[in-house]
RNA sequence: GGGUCCUUAGCUCAGUUGGCCAGAGCAGCGGACUUUUAAUCCGAAGGUCCUGGGUUCGAGUCCCAGAGGACCCA
């Protein structure tokens, strides 16, 4: 590596440290040992070598223990002199080296080109220190990929945050926190996928390049098709095609997929996040809200053990059954009036003046009762609660409720303050959808530009039948904050989006 | 969008009211050491104090602007 390839931000000293590191691999090279071979001769991960001297002590302490070959990365080198111990590290756990001058013969020298942050492996017999740590006695040792640039301080591991955003693998290899974290996430999701699939539930892709993104109420990404010199965006949801395969026959399909929102960052936002999204036929939002249950309590068990969490204070209970209150009585508790009597644009305003909550500049009804029930109903929905029964303005693919037909049958579920899902029982109704997205068009018409756009395709497979069907959302990021008591989505993305530098 | 705070060696951090050449630990470099595990001991190095202006005899420190980040509010 030349001075001129490195980033201009390596200071001169780091150049000095790199060139040291480098020298040590050419040093490697001029005895004939390739800094970088292709392949290794492992034959135990580390986890299993522990193991297999745990259980030859156990069994036949008196007889010698199997010998191995293991590799990982250096994070600890204490060197006696004629002995020396290399700490080394896999995914699977951590192990000594004993590496003596006695035993090493010619190749201790090998020891000379090692640097914390370094992959090599080590072959000889299983023992126990004399402080009685397991580790290799090594009769060899051989380079298996050089590092130039210096691993973080171990003992503080890596506080930067930015650092740890923006090099996530310094993160991984200096925090064993952040590894377990992110770790627990992908188990979170994994979790999730088996739920579904147990529940007969079809696993599908549906495009994340869309004429006109649909489905939620967001601003999208624009990009542009060369290949047809046509304009794109990226999805917002998954809603409309996966209810296109509702109508296809699929009676349960789910999706778990990046989604993206042209919008603002923050501790609970990423630009873009995974969502869940599944659709059921022949179910209702009721029935949807009993699989939630059964899934956050599954998902909780199986990556905390119970069924109640930590969450910051406290903790949160997702033993089911989660409570339920109508969207009009939480209002009514919390606000004091049944919104149904503040039907204008004015009348809602004024409501939320009464109630001291600040009004967005050019909202309609829908965005100022959403900031009302934002600020003044879901900061108390602090235990998992299903809040029902949304009015039908902000609500432009849900069904009627049979009681009220300004309401809607939708749900959102609200845990620690904030909303986690959202269920609806899908409209099916062809005209009535048709009618739902005019109204749209009319709201983004006066200046709404996160109102839906008219889905001609999407009215005519509704036109073709789509059966009852109950549908969901929700997000996986949030759900892993929930179960990991993480205050950041950054912290449960691993690579969280940062400003260019 | 508004406010508060942060940015000093590869990493983790000190740095007093503005005052001599900006310090420490770890890592690295040279040396000692055959049972250490934050190894120990000796030695010598290592700085765009985030960037750019300004105030001042003198700025890491005070002021202004900018960059990046964290948090709070809308």
């Amino acid at each position: 590596m030349t001075e001129s390839q490195q980033p201009a931000s390596d200071t001169r000293y780091l150049r000095e440290i790199i060139a040291e590191r480098q020298a040590k691999a050419d040093a490697l090279r001029n005895g004939g040992f390739n800094p970088y071979p292709p392949r290794t001769g492992r034959t135990h991960t580390i986890g299993d070598a522990l193991e297999i001297f745990r259980a030859h002590e156990a069994a036949s302490p008196e007889t010698d223990a199997p010998s191995v070959t293991v590799g990982g990365r250096i994070v600890a080198l204490r060197n006696m002199g004629r002995i020396a111990f290399v700490d080394l590290q896999d995914d699977t756990g951590q192990i000594q080296i004993l590496a003596s001058k006695r035993a090493l013969g010619e190749s201790w020298n090998l020891l000379d080109a090692f640097d914390l942050g370094d992959f090599v492996e080590a072959s000889g017999p299983l023992i126990r220190s004399r402080r009685g740590e397991i580790s290799v006695q090594a009769n060899a040792v051989a380079m298996l990929s050089k590092a130039l640039r210096p691993p973080p301080e171990k003992y503080h591991g890596l506080q930067d945050i930015e650092t740890r955003y923006r090099q996530r693998y310094l993160d991984l290899i200096a925090n064993d926190e952040a590894k377990d974290l992110l770790r627990t996430r992908s188990r979170i999701v994994s979790a999730m996928r088996r739920f579904m699939d147990e529940r007969g539930f079809l696993e599908v892709e549906t495009p994340v390049l869309q004429s006109e993104a649909g489905g939620a109420a967001a601003r999208p990404f624009l990009t542009h098709l060369n290949a047809l010199d046509e304009p794109r965006q990226l999805r917002i949801a998954l809603e409309l095609h996966l209810k296109r395969l509702i109508v296809g026959g699929f009676d349960k399909v789910y999706e778990i997929g990046r989604i993206f929102r042209n919008e603002g960052t923050g501790n609970r936002w990423n630009p873009e996040f995974t969502m869940l999204e599944s659709y059921e036929a022949y179910t209702d939002y009721h029935g949807v809200a009993e699989m939630v249950e059964a899934a956050l309590s599954f998902i909780a068990t199986e990556v905390t053990g119970s069924t109640r969490v930590p969450w910051q204070d406290g903790e949160v209970d997702f033993t089911p059954p989660f409570a339920r209150v109508t969207m009009v009585d939480a209002v009514k508790q919390h606000v004091g009036v049944d919104f149904r009597d503040y039907p204008t644009t004015e009348a809602m305003e004024d409501l939320l003046r009464d109630n001291g909550v600040a009004i967005p500049p050019d909202a309609g009804w829908g965005k100022l009762f959403d900031e009302l029930v934002s600020e003044r109903v879901e900061p108390h929905l602090q235990q998992p609660t299903f809040l029902l029964d949304y009015p039908l303005a902000i609500s432009p693919l849900a069904k009627r409720t049979e009681y009220d037909d300004t309401l809607v049958e939708r749900f959102e579920l609200f845990v620690g303050g904030w909303e986690l899902a959202n269920a609806y029982t899908e409209l099916n109704d062809p005209v009535d959808q048709r009618e739902r997205f005019e109204e749209q068009l009319r709201l983004r018409a006066t200046g709404d530009d996160e109102a839906e756009l008219l889905d001609e395709d999407y009215i005519v497979a509704l036109e073709h039948g789509m059966p009852p069907t109950g549908g969901l959302g929700m997000g996986m990021d949030r759900l892993a904050m929930l179960m990991t008591n993480s205050q950041s989505i950054r912290d449960v993305i691993l690579f969280p989006l940062m400003r260019k530098l």
